[in-house]
DNA sequence: CTGAAAGCGCTTACAG
DNA sequence: CTGAAAGCGCTTACAG
């Protein structure tokens, strides 16, 4: 492959200096007009290729982001992921994606070696545990990091959070529950304890409570075999209940297949909403309702702020909630 | 945050010289064990961060691989980067991630974007159309460049290409079908014209030659939504389909859910076949049979691959097929 | 608007 | 086994 040509070679054949060139190639309003088109003739020509990490090693900005998810096989992970990803590429950055597999002894040193490999930002949808190890490897290479959907520490604000209003889908998903005359209703999936599904349940929760309905909560995984599981364990321990607000989609999938499998109507003998709004919801039978989380939208929101963060130096607010909205399908009894 | 220390400082903290903690971060067996404690101690005392784009630029080896997808939203090539990053990670390899979108443009642009981030190796699963452009690019740059389950040129070998055996996987699943008693099988799904639909349907067209039956073939999309309209179609155009092998999986599971919705009782009326095997076929009702590709060992594969080119200079052979195997679950017809 | 010089933090021969 | 020197390809002040 021989040598690569460098910004020497440029200038040489553009027949200007190699600041010059270094100029144009950060796009300098301070080069005429016509030296440029001259010094962009001269690199194609020669077929030259910016070498970033000699621009990183001087300007210590390297164009890269690292996304760190828990769980990428979760395809709501994975939808975020992708949109993220081809929203900075459209500005220019680069993501290095990293699936810790809700290991926190992985994270660490999955953020490590990111860091190592100077990253410009973070956007971290963090594991569980060992808060500490992580937060304090961060915090000593002072890389701009966002936190999504989850929060490593629900107190402090060392890291700004934005996630979706979880509390508010809780509530929309009950109350239309109710008004499609449900008469008992069950939350399911999540696990418990985590900050994630207290606020899915307590909107949950709230709701009931003003229509003095008691609760009933089977909190676990959240994966479609759980909601199998857990139609069976309904059907057994609580025949009453006609209407389900599951932690998450593929729950509320998991559900919707075990009650084929058992010949319960979705719709009618029970209504069933999801939490994130995949894809899949829109064609699973029935179609599942599911509190959409505007995947698309919150993947550029983040996407912009992290940005903003990196080149203006503006630091996102500590907290935010993006909005979500009901997606009424036929699985809660809609046509 | 000030400025981070170098390996100056860890060398006067060792009292070593620069050299010497070159060599140890460098893992150089020519290092005394004692000065290699030394040094770690030095690096950890003060907070030593490894500058890799320094590395990089001295070295000409960054350690970042290029993953380089046709479409990252398809839940079969999530689990193949997610498998396939985890196991970069272990050997020390970051990856930079980029969904195409199967567009040829941005899939050119995206390259040329990566290899200005110095990226060690691509592995690519192309998208289709202006294949050379993509091919010069990389070419270009002389970057170890893995092509999976797609090929963009299928005559020369400029790049090693490896993808599970698509055909017998269909070959396997036709003569399952046939076993279980199917007397006229679909295939449904899939771009016309493409070489992974042709091996793919080969396979079962074979089969069904040797078996004087005639074919059915409806292509198209590889989506759900496909799917479910195709039972549909088959309903109305040919009545006596009584199996079906599909393109993907996401055909698959678009077949399953529109025959509960319309009443066809899948492992009896009708039976179905997916491809791929992704995890969705274990929780679907009833469970998608499916010509597993073994997507997490295929990740390994591709990574040891590459990393031994990178690493060792192997190249891998031009035309590797990996195993497939048969899933046989309930919507085939076994309990 | 353009050029000459220094330097980012490593690795790489080359001595010793 | 360790040290002094050069250099990877850029960007960054600083002159002019």
């Amino acid at each position: 492959m021989g040598q690569r040509p460098t910004i020497l070679d440029v200038a040489k054949k553009a027949g200007v200096s190699k600041s010059t060139v270094s100029l144009v190639l950060q796009q300098s309003a301070s080069v005429k007009e016509s030296t440029r088109v001259a010094v962009r003739q001269a690199m194609a020509d020669i077929g030259y290729v910016y070498n970033r990490s000699a621009a990183t090693l001087r300007s210590s900005s390297s164009g890269l982001i690292g996304l760190v998810i828990n769980d990428l096989r979760n395809p709501f992970f994975a939808e975020f992921a992708t949109s993220f990803q081809m929203e900075l590429a459209q500005n220019g950055f680069a993501t290095v994606l990293a699936n810790t597999d809700e290991d926190p002894l992985l994270q660490s040193r999955t953020i490590s070696s990111l860091i190592e490999h100077g990253v410009s930002g973070f956007v971290i949808s963090p594991a569980y545990g060992q808060e500490e190890d992580t937060l304090a490897v961060i915090e000593a290479a002072g890389v701009p990091t966002l936190q999504v959907f989850r929060a490593l520490s629900q107190d402090d604000d060392r890291f700004p959070f934005v996630a979706p209003d979880y509390k508010l889908g809780g509530t929309c998903a009950t109350e239309h529950l109710l008004e499609m005359g449900c008469k008992r209703i069950a939350f399911l999936g999540g696990l418990n304890g985590r900050a994630v599904t207290q606020e899915r349940m307590s909107g949950y929760l709230d709701v009931l409570a003003r229509h003095r309905q008691e609760p009933v909560i089977l909190t676990g995984e959240v994966t479609r075999r759980f909601g199998k599981q857990m139609v069976a364990k309904l059907a057994a321990d609580h025949p009453d209940v006609d209407g389900v607000i599951c932690f998450n989609d593929l729950v509320g999938l998991g559900v919707l297949s075990a009650c084929v499998e058992s010949g319960i109507q979705v719709g009618r003998d029970l209504r069933v909403v999801g939490f994130d709004d995949i894809q899949d919801c829109q064609d699973s039978f029935p179609a599942l309702s599911s509190v959409s989380c505007h995947i698309p939208d919150f993947a550029k929101t983040t996407a912009a702020q992290i940005l903003s963060w990196i080149n203006d130096g503006v630091r996102p607010n500590d907290h935010q909630r993006s909005e979500v909205e009901l997606a009424i399908r036929a699985s809660s009894g809609q046509p």
